[in-house]
DNA sequence: CAAGATTGAACCCTCAATCTTA
DNA sequence: TAAGATTGAGGGTTCAATCTTG
């Protein structure tokens, strides 16, 4: 009810920020580091290969995702540029499809991305009940 | 051992990006929305009042925040330019000064802050013993 | 009109190259 | 030279405004 955190507060606070931007930082820089790919291209490349088989349309990418339109707009404009994906006009709306250099490359991103979230999160924390964390995290998404 | 994450990781890992991400936004939101401050905002200008009474060296302001020269750099100058912050350089470096309009803005923000680290972060674990999180969220920074 | 999509501006971040000066 | 700082390019995100078309 205070305007600032008490000690206790802020100390919980500071280790979850600290840790929240660690495990994301090293986790992407893995992946980036062996395959170029950045945090959204892995998530995209991953749903299009594994929701729709290699194309998706735009709108559903979208919604798989939770993202606004123009964000992913944004996005895949980049990739395309990269030759990472295709677009394709059809009868209201467009089909995205992954192009072989893409599929190439998330192949090589997979392992690389189980292993870091392993050896990031999931290591560090083996000596707590997964099921127990799990719920916990599950507790500040409601 | 294997290239794909187990159910069971999945799970855990997905809450853990899931929840991360909920609490940077609705904390981020919160400030934003009352302030119009960013989270980089936020840091440098709380950093500023409580390290240096109103002014640091821009050296130490980045050691402070963990950041590389360039990114406070980049930095500062949209600062600069909304009228938050004012650079003098001095012998062998910069001092950051924090102005007027920065000074009631960041004590507009203070409150904010604590509240939403309270509503998205501390209440929604407050069935959790504090430090028990805590500690588990240190094993993720070492 | 309404849904799908794009665009531009302003913000943010990283890296590598450069400038400045004690 | 080495430390402090800036710059530019390329990616990423958000918001509001704008196509486009069924």
């Amino acid at each position: 009810v205070t305007d600032r955190l008490s000690d206790d507060e802020q100390l919980l606070w500071r280790a979850w920020k600290h840790a929240a931007e660690q495990v994301r930082e090293r986790v992407a820089a893995d992946i980036r580091g062996s395959t170029g790919l950045s945090d959204p291209d892995f998530g995209i490349l991953t749903r299009l290969v594994d929701l729709g088989d290699g194309a998706l349309r735009q709108n559903e990418l979208a919604a798989s995702m939770h993202w606004h339109r123009s964000r992913l707009s944004h996005q895949l404009t980049r990739m395309q540029e990269r030759g990472l994906v295709a677009r394709e006009t059809v009868r209201g709306g467009v089909i995205v499809t992954i192009t072989p250099a893409g599929r190439v490359t998330i192949d090589r991103a997979r392992p690389v991305h189980a292993a870091a979230v392993r050896a990031h999160l999931l290591e560090p924390l083996s000596r707590f009940d997964r099921a127990d964390v799990t719920e916990m995290l599950a507790a500040l998404t409601r």
